[in-house]
DNA sequence: CTGATGCATGAAGGAGCGTTCATATGTTCA
DNA sequence: TGAACATATGAACGCTCCTTCATGCATCAG
């Protein structure tokens, strides 16, 4: 529907995904951005990273992103609801898990081409203002 | 450093670019969920999914995406301080563009995982609880 | 049943964010 | 120079979010 751009490009081409886009709509972009607000804290990101390895129990998932028992529960309540990842109880553990490739994707490729961006960031890593 | 895993998949699979992942430390997952959280809004979606189909005038782009100029242009220098974006003067106007692709390439990769991804939500779209 | 372990939940506080209103800066034209 | 247009900035308000503390529910061992 929309044709091609040329992009002057800051520095280094990405490798093209030839994903189709489309102008987002007020509805799609609030939720495009509800689901995206999941990745936008430090503490979901180092557990949806840790998940990325693989499955693990709630309690040594908080222990080894450094979260408490209580805030990691919270969070994985979250990203439950959102549907990124998913617990199956076994015992008295409930294991968690990414809920498909869609999400591991999705990190792997914010992660690759946040780390690619040289920002210009000033000192002010202000997202206040 | 990681091997890989096989995933039980929620649905259906992801293009699998391949695109190397290390677990996140605490300073990275900051640096990402700054960024990410650039994206985590629906006035600032809108902007970038508008310049995603080419540079755009600050005042015409607040109309088209439904931002009163004042909110446009702090969510812009916002924008533009992580890097996003950058806004070059004509005359009297200032045109905005997405700094490269990398940020195009995000954008729509984000919206495309998010799209495929069957929500499991409930009627509580809570990201406050 | 009792205690211990693993996880979830509710309430509350403090911080950060997004919007709006008012105003300032910059640019062009007459 | 002065008026009009285009954008940026500052202050402030309301709201949401993340964390912590305390407690509740589930599961297993003895």
């Amino acid at each position: 529907m929309h044709q091609l751009y040329y992009w002057r490009m800051g520095h280094g081409a990405a490798p093209t995904t030839a994903v189709p886009h489309t102008r987002l709509d007020a509805t799609s972009a609030a939720r495009v951005a509800t689901t995206l607000q999941a990745l936008a804290t430090p503490s979901r990101l180092l557990i949806l990273s840790r998940l990325r390895e693989g499955p693990c129990a709630a309690t040594e998932l908080a222990t080894e992103v450094g979260l408490e028992q209580s805030a990691c529960s919270h969070q994985l309540r979250l990203l439950r609801n959102l549907g990124l990842v998913v617990g199956q109880r076994q015992g008295r553990q409930v294991v968690y898990a990414l809920y498909d490739n869609h999400v591991a994707a999705l990190l792997d490729q914010a992660v690759y081409h946040i780390e690619h961006l040289r920002l210009g960031l000033s000192d002010t890593p202000d997202l206040a203002e």
